[in-house]
DNA sequence: CGGGTGGTTGAATGAAATCAACTATGGTGG
DNA sequence: CCACCATAGTTGATTTCATTCAACCACCCG
């Protein structure tokens, strides 16, 4: 890992590379390619807004460290957090067509993002087929991650939710790299999960209570533990399928 | 309209055409290779599996007539709708390179269905640009529907949920050029769209009763009517910002 | 030291699920 | 043709779950 970043010269794409080398074999040209792309990136504070709803789509994020999620604010100010952005996750990639964003993206932990202009990713796209069948899986991933918050929210009950969501950045995580292998921490505090999973600051805090009791989570300060990943996911009834990890076969 | 059917020769894409119209300047040519793909279409009775979560994926399938939707069954049987779909709907173009179905999708009422082969659809998007851009904004509009679901889920209240579900549907069918101008008719029952909004069949249909009792809907047998759709906007806080009808630019 | 934010707990209120009963309808088979 | 059944819709009573309101603690930071 430590030579791959020397070899690449650019060691905060890391993360992006492994995911997308999970999803489609690539080429040392691929990779450079993909380099040469994010060496525009600036280090940026929690909570900043990278781009807000109703504003015409800017250029493609990039988180290379740090979390970031997409939400949407409703006129008596409470906010739906969408989906969560971890290291190696972009915005998409054709949102450029669009005349307005219909969601804000934001930063919920210190970060650093790359920003790659619309035309240099498009031309990267165009030439260079595999990176560009590696972005269809991302994308394809992400509609499961939605359909799934979706199911989440309507049919499970609050603890399930909950537990699912954490199941699902457990996983997400270590498909990057990141986190050890019976743990991993969340870096968010219990407001911002109550916003993802649609429930009360206080009614989330009783819910990690629970889970806490079964022995599932541990707690610090603004952030969450994942003490025993497979008691989670038992409780959530966690199939990891929508994340599309079985791959169906390079080609 | 009725030219066109004799024009193209294939009556039954008019839907189709009509909505991809809507997002890129298509050449006859363009419609024509469309209609030539749409040959190989079949009747199904309603409720009827198109293809279920777990399974390789097949075909791209086009809703011609009737309604469709992408759902997920949990393990003690309750369902969960994740997007209905209508005439001139299609799923997803690249879900071709994964191994499984992360949903399944059904019929909901008796449907023509166009099957076209994932290569031929390849073949298509390759050589039309100009297509191939109207099929980005058609995704592009899926992923802000599922969005906007999660939004409506999380933090809109029962009745706030259903007419925002209701608003949206109406406006996507006069996108298509179905229905009437203050009103049109919701083709399913009030069991389906309880699981749609994540509500019990009861507590939908006292919801149901109240947007009633506020003159926004009627009720028949299997169908709901909106009978007043700016009065459902104004429950539901309705912006239809996300279905990105306003275009940027033809380019 | 003071103030803000995040976390925690209790008590009261409100929303939705559950359980149960009953109506209306359409289709089936005798 | 009618008796029967299955499904969809409706309503009431009760229980469960989540929100609201309120208070308080712990901590970090200026």
């Amino acid at each position: 890992m430590r030579d791959e970043s020397l070899r690449w010269g650019v060691s905060l794409t890391n993360a992006l590379i492994e995911k997308l080398r999970g999803y489609a074999p690539l080429s040392d040209m691929d990779i450079q390619s993909l380099c040469d792309l994010c060496h525009n990136a600036r280090n940026l504070p929690a909570a900043h807004d990278l781009i807000r709803e109703g504003d015409a789509p800017g250029p493609l994020f990039v988180v290379l460290e740090g979390w970031a999620c997409r939400y949407k604010l409703l006129p008596d100010g409470a906010r739906q957090i969408i989906a969560f952005m971890m290291p190696g996750d972009f915005c998409d990639l054709h949102v450029g067509i669009l005349a307005e964003m219909d969601h804000s993206i934001a930063t919920l932990t210190p970060a650093r993002i790359a920003f790659i202009p619309r035309p240099e990713i498009e031309r990267l796209i165009d030439s260079r087929p595999s990176l560009s069948k590696a972005f269809w899986w991302t994308q394809l991933v992400d509609g499961g991650v939605l359909r799934a918050t979706i199911v989440s929210m309507g049919r499970r009950t609050s603890v399930e939710r909950v537990a699912h969501l954490l199941c699902e950045l457990y996983f997400r995580m270590h498909h990057m790299g990141l986190g050890d292998e019976h743990s991993c921490i969340m870096p968010f505090s219990q407001i911002v999960l109550a916003d993802a999973v649609g429930l009360t600051p206080v009614h989330t805090n009783r819910v990690i209570k629970r889970l806490r009791a079964a022995k599932a989570l541990e707690l610090g300060p603004g952030m969450i533990t994942i003490a025993n990943i497979s008691k989670l996911a038992a409780i959530a009834g966690f199939d990891d399928n929508y994340l599309h990890y079985r791959l169906k076969k390079y080609a």
